[in-house]
RNA sequence: GCACGCUUAGCUCAGUUGGUUAGAGCAUCUCGUUUACACCGAGGGGGUCGGGGGUUCGAAUCCCUCAGCGUGCACCA
């Protein structure tokens, strides 16, 4: 008799946190702590915002690389997975502002440094929350090591990789038109520009009437500063006039143009001709620097107009370009005003236009050529490469390998487009520049010269740079410490697909430099998490799926289920209350087959040895556990983790639980196969569902955790006969089905199969139960040959086996058509409650054009199915 | 404009170098069950795998083409 006592249903809210509490008090997320000697294993896991909460983006990548992480360390690696925190400059400091708002304070009244202890605190305090909610996933890592990017360890990095590069000269301060947001005061990377399609108005106008053509624009205001006019060389419309030079009086004030001649002026757009601003555009910026041009600054870091342009000086951007519009209007100077679609340039933290300005920035050179100390991890064989060369060279050597691969593509177009790396943000809260200024001289480094008089630049680092460094800053570098020779490079790097460009190139860059070596032998990208309607989730529209909401209400093994199986890398994915609900059940599932097991062995143990196979089933039970676990081993290794977890659950509730169960009921003596098998189980997905795994798995020992077990071997082997023996049964089985098929035998109906037995010994050994049970038979009789049933319909013969069906009913048209009908007035039903949620004006009034969209195609569908019945219905008559 | 992706059951999605009768969950229907599990079981219906063409003994899978949808990048004077 069984001892162990179980709840009917499993209570995940009652044991997580104390089955966290366990693993993290037993240390062994620290791999030092962990005997495993076969290898090294580590992840660095993208650190979530200090500030910010769990979203169900942050819960994607937690049970992805907690699966890696567990999976790794049961299979007898070091493994290690870092977690931390990320400063995130602009994100943060824009929250404090926010706060500091509502009690009147702008962070210049309070001064760089009261502000930054300011921000500080909030970070301090919100630091914690993140944290204990990264524990709420089952993240096994290793919080003994956690890093933030702030701290004193990364600072140093981080001074430490600037200085090498100025050393280098990679790092280097430039006059550049660069993205700039007048709301945030600082500027933005390329790939930090957002762009919205708006209405915008063509104005097409001559500068002064003495001025021989017209040229087109959408912004007016900055022809104030412009320099030149562009013409494409070809162009026999302005050819006589490349090289010539206007003094004009343009709204009152006076330009100096030059016809300069550029290939990329499109003669179609516009008028032809294109008026050089180089101040305010990263085209005509380009233009000036080849054409040795002017650069008249017209509009300032706030977006108003500069002084010295009369009556426009101070004026909004806005305002400039109406009065501009105005002052041409009057003169008779504009010739044509027309609606357009253009992108706008927004910025992707606040939305607010960007004003391309020249300033002084610091930037990184990609393509400049630097010496590299060591060739060899990088397999290069010159001595100098650039940035760009470097990064493109790992993945297409393969050196580094993307998951899903064709996001290669998306990484060399990206690389080989990318101009030079702006890493200054005029802002506070970040890494100030490492750089100080005493008249003419420059200092970089660690910490102020010695001397006074020097003065730090006002200007923080771009966060990401801070994070490129990430897989190595967090081991220790610039010390050559025990982590970093072991844990670098890392083996996975695990993030969404959306910041390949933000961060993954750039940590590879900044490893290729830094280290001459890859920062991770594998990217494994995710997709993002979209709501029911395949919108993407987000605070403002109000569909955002709170994680921590569906861990109350089904558990965490549920949500990481629905976040682990179903779901392919780099494809975003739907989650919804159903879907986790259905994972809640499946491991529900897995506890009542626990306590089946439990409470029916004679004695509860642990089973380490494999158990002798008596039958056929302990044989087909046994091999098929074997083959489950080198299939999943075979998609773990290849990252195909949804196939990993669906051969699990198949195996599970399949194989084990619908049909070696049962047997188990009418055959005894199956105490050892079964807990072995169960045992097994467990393990294979503890690094998917590891609570429940690890609670079941207290029942059978108390002091050993399964999240260091050793992982299960495919130890069974099966010999030929059995093989040969159960390809009968299946063959059989098969026959069994069709027999019933072709007879038309209502599923629902009783069927008594009999089986003469002829030369054939495999049912002879009392495996009628297997056949019984695969075959979905209600009856199986086993006849001496010779015999033969009385009211038999259907007979196969298989491999010197006579099948004879014996049916108490068989389908008739009648139900069939009565089947059909039900279907048809449920489809009907569906299509008028489709009709009436679009005939909604609730409805129609505030659901996203997607959802209404989504909502019409199942019309079609539906009514689609429906005129298949109907036809279905005519040839049955 | 360039590139990439997607299109498989009513819905959400799997489908690993081409290979038995294309799968799962949800929904729906039928039958059953309350001593492992109603957070349950058995089963049914529902698919010309977006359309067309090609390669092959064999295509959801490979190639071409068209359509719809989505994403990224670039340009927008």
């Amino acid at each position: 008799m069984s001892r162990i006592e179980l709840p009917k249903a499993y209570d995940a809210s009652k044991t997580e946190d104390s089955i966290y509490k366990s693993w993290e008090e037993s240390g062994f997320f620290n791999p030092d702590s962990l005997k495993n000697t076969k290898d090294y294993f580590s992840i660095a896991m993208p650190p979530p915002n200090a500030t910010g909460v769990l979203h169900t983006g942050h819960a994607t990548m937690l049970a992805i690389q907690d699966l890696m992480t567990r999976y790794n360390r049961m299979s007898g690696k070091k493994t290690l997975w870092l977690p931390g925190t990320d400063h995130a400059s602009i994100a943060t400091q824009t929250k404090v502002e926010k706060i500091m708002a509502k009690e009147n304070l702008t962070r210049h009244q309070l001064g760089r440094d009261k502000f930054l202890e300011r921000v500080d605190e909030f970070v301090e305090d919100s630091r914690n929350t993140i944290k204990n909610q990264v524990r709420k996933m089952g993240s096994s890592c290793d919080w003994s090591r956690e890093r933030f990017t702030l701290d004193e360890g990364l600072n140093k990095a981080v001074v430490t990789a600037f200085e090498k590069m100025y050393t280098d000269g990679l790092i280097y301060r430039g006059d550049r038109v660069v993205n700039w947001c007048p709301r945030c005061h600082s500027t933005l990377a390329d790939d930090e520009v957002e762009y919205k399609e708006q209405q915008a108005k063509m104005y097409t106008f001559k500068y002064h009437k003495d001025f021989p053509f017209t040229i087109a624009t959408t912004r007016p205001e900055t022809k104030l500063g412009d320099t030149a006019v562009a013409v494409n060389p070809k162009d026999e419309r302005y050819k006589k006039y490349i090289g010539q030079e206007f003094d004009v009086d343009f709204v009152g004030v006076s330009l100096k143009l030059k016809i300069i001649a550029d290939r990329n002026v499109d003669m179609e757009f516009g008028t032809g001709a294109l008026g050089v601003t180089p101040a305010h555009s990263h085209v005509d910026y380009q233009m000036a620097i080849e054409n040795k041009l002017p650069i008249v600054k017209v509009i300032d870091k706030d977006g108003n107009i500069e002084v010295g342009f009369g009556e426009f000086s101070g004026q909004s951007v806005i305002a400039a370009r109406e009065a501009v519009v105005e002052k041409l209007k009057n003169q008779g100077l504009l010739e044509k005003e027309e609606d357009i679609k253009n992108n706008l340039s927004i910025c992707y933290r606040c939305g607010t236009a960007i004003e391309p300005l020249p300033s002084l920035q610091w930037f990184v050179a990609v393509d400049k050529p630097f010496k590299l100390k060591d060739k060899s991890k990088l397999k290069w064989d010159k001595d100098e490469a650039t940035l760009k060369e470097l990064s493109i060279h790992v993945i297409k050597n393969n050196l580094i390998k993307i998951v899903p691969e064709r996001f290669e593509k998306t990484y060399f177009h990206w690389m080989e487009n990318l101009h030079d790396w702006c890493i200054s943000r005029q802002i506070w809260y970040g890494h100030q520049i490492p750089v100080w200024y005493r008249d003419q001289e420059i200092s970089v480094g660690q910490s102020q010269p010695a001397s006074d008089s020097w003065t730090q630049d006002e200007d923080t680092l771009d966060t990401w740079f801070s994070s490129a460094l990430w897989t190595f800053s967090t081991l220790g570098w610039p010390e050559e410490t025990d982590d970093l020779h072991n844990f670098h490079p890392t083996s996975v790097m695990e993030t969404g697909y959306d910041i390949l460009f933000f961060w993954v190139a750039r940590m590879i860059i900044m490893s290729v430099y830094c280290l001459n070596d890859i920062p991770f032998e594998t990217v494994y990208l995710h997709g993002l998490v979209r709501d029911e309607n395949g919108v993407k989730m987000s605070k403002s529209l109000d569909n955002a799926i709170d994680p921590l909401d569906m861990i109350e209400k089904y558990g965490t093994d549920a949500l990481r289920l629905s976040m682990l199986i179903g779901v392919t890398p780099g494809n975003d994915f739907k989650l919804y209350d159903d879907k986790v609900e259905s994972y809640r059940n499946f491991v529900n599932k897995l506890w009542n087959i626990s306590r089946y097991v439990l409470t029916s062995v004679e004695e509860v143990k642990l089973v380490d040895q494999l158990p002798g196979a008596k039958t056929l089933a302990d044989k087909w039970i046994l091999s098929r556990l074997s083959q489950t676990i080198e299939g999943v081993n075979k998609n773990m290794a290849s990252y195909n983790f949804s196939l990993a977890g669906e051969s699990l659950q198949q195996f599970t509730r399949d194989e084990f639980a619908d049909w070696y169960l049962e047997i188990a009921k009418v055959e005894k003596n199956k105490d050892e196969i079964l807990l072995y098998i169960l045992q097994n189980i467990l393990k294979l997905w503890h690094p998917f569902i590891p609570f429940i795994t690890e609670e079941l798995w207290q029942n059978f020992t108390s002091d050993k955790l399964l999240m260091i077990e050793k992982w299960p071997e495919a130890e069974f082997k099966i010999d030929e006969k059995s093989i040969t023996d159960i390809k009968r049964i299946q063959d059989l089985i098969v026959n069994i089905r069709n027999l019933r098929s072709e007879n038309k035998v209502e599923p629902a109906k009783k069927v008594a199969v009999t089986v003469i037995v002829g030369e054939n010994e495999i049912l002879v050994n009392n495996e009628s139960a297997v056949i019984k049970n695969l075959a979905r038979c209600e009856s199986l009789t086993v006849m001496a040959s010779g015999e033969k049933p009385v009211n038999n319909v259907g007979t196969v013969t298989t491999d010197g086996l006579e099948i004879y069906l014996d049916l108490t009913g068989i389908i008739d048209t009648v139900a069939e058509t009565e089947r059909i009908n039900k279907d048809i007035i449920e489809t009907e039903k569906y299509i008028a409650s489709l009709k009436a949620k679009l005939a909604n004006e609730e409805f129609a009034a505030n659901a996203p054009e997607v959802v209404v969209n989504g909502e019409k195609e199942k019309l079609k569908t539906a009514e689609e199915k429906l005129a298949k019945l109907q036809n279905q219905l005519n040839n049955l008559k």
